[in-house]
DNA sequence: AAGCCCCGCAACCGCACGTAG
DNA sequence: GCTACGTGCGGTTGCGGGGCT
């Protein structure tokens, strides 16, 4: 036996609310409060369902909803709250005072799936979309160096180490077998290889993995919940085992850094020069001995780096080419020398 | 000016869950 | 345990406005 649907769909009004039925249903609750949706319809005179009327107060009427566009703090907490949560909008949004599930569901969908999107970034699993990456040229190029070992930066190694450890490429046998006699001589695994952070300091110096904070171990940040917080050493941090991110600048949203005068996102391919559509390894005119490594943007739009912390004068343009997500960024200090990879062909 | 297309958002739909009788 | 009810939730739809040709 089925259940008899919410409403009967005969006479009753569906589309688009007017003001005067707006005016109804919010004199009535004023007056008698809400609860009981199947009834209170009728009894404010409304050819509604109820149903109909619970979704118009709780996503449109109610009196504490925060209308307007979402700020970067919210765009923030919403990308990293979902990258825990999921598609749990009603979750997200209790921590969003004054805006709906239904709003930032919708926000989520028209704008930041599209952005991540154009960014390479998986917006279900925010990860970056490494089958977009073509690692095997950057292996290529490093793998038929005569003595690699001797000239790379061992932060290189461990970069292609990484990426490689992710990517559907070790599922090849034979590009297995030679990264394991390629970094064979050292250990250089990262520090934590589940979880890559990003590493720099307010100097723009990178940071030490041996500078996280002393009390905060590895395994305290995999397991943390992805919503704790630490701070040592000025700088504040946020552990997520899905998408960690250390920041370091608690007044700038998690996924900016500033850099010689300019902010940029985690994610390489926003910042200024746009990268190159083909080349994985990219020199960063800005500040030059940083290496970016990113998944090919897709982004038909030009990026700037004029870029103001978090005001409104930004246009939205503006804001998409810059927002970003808390996922994961790989950005290493090696020598320029070192970034001509045929150099040592 | 008209037609078309795209996009954002409000609203709807169907299912799930908790609860009372 | 079954049924009906009330509500919450996530996915989807479709209207309307704005931009483009």
């Amino acid at each position: 036996m089925g259940r008899t649907p919410c409403c009967e769909k005969n006479g009753l009004k569906k589309g688009p609310w007017t003001p005067e039925e707006d005016q109804k249903l919010v004199d009535y609750i004023h007056k008698h409060g809400y609860g009981n949706w199947r009834t209170l319809p009728k009894n404010a005179g409304l050819q509604r369902c109820g149903k109909s009327c619970r979704l118009r107060w709780t996503n449109y009427l109610r009196p504490d909803i925060k209308r307007g566009r979402f700020s970067f703090e919210e765009e923030e907490t919403i990308i990293h709250l979902h990258s825990i949560l999921g598609n749990k909008w009603s979750a997200i949004a209790s921590r969003l005072p004054g805006r709906t599930d239904n709003e930032i569901k919708n926000y989520w969908n028209t704008h930041i799936r599209k952005r991540l999107l154009r960014m390479g970034i998986d917006p279900v699993t925010h990860n970056p979309r490494l089958d977009l990456l073509d690692l095997s040229s950057l292996y290529g190029s490093i793998s038929h160096m005569q003595h690699p070992l001797h000239h790379l930066n061992p932060e290189l190694l461990k970069l292609a180490t990484s990426l490689f450890s992710q990517n559907s490429l070790l599922n090849n046998n034979n590009l297995n077998r030679q990264q394991n006699q390629f970094i064979s001589d050292d250990d250089v695994s990262l520090p934590y290889p589940q979880a890559q952070f990003l590493e720099y300091s307010n100097n723009n110096n990178v940071v030490d993995s041996s500078s996280y904070p002393s009390n905060l171990h590895h395994d305290e940040l995999i397991s943390s919940s992805s919503s704790d917080y630490w701070q040592a050493n000025n700088n504040v941090g946020i552990a997520s085992t899905s998408s960690p991110y250390y920041y370091v600048n608690d007044q700038l949203p998690p996924s900016y850094y500033y850099s010689n005068n300019n902010y940029y996102s985690h994610h390489a391919n926003l910042v200024d020069p746009p990268m190159s559509e083909t080349s994985t390894f990219h020199s960063n005119n800005n500040s030059s001995n940083f290496v970016s490594v990113s998944t090919p943007s897709s982004s038909p739009k030009p990026l700037n780096s004029s870029y103001v912390n978090g005001n409104n004068s930004s246009t939205e343009d503006e804001r998409e080419s810059y927002v970003s997500t808390n996922n994961t960024v790989f950005r290493f200090e090696i020598p320029d020398m070192l970034l001509d990879v045929n150099a040592f062909v």
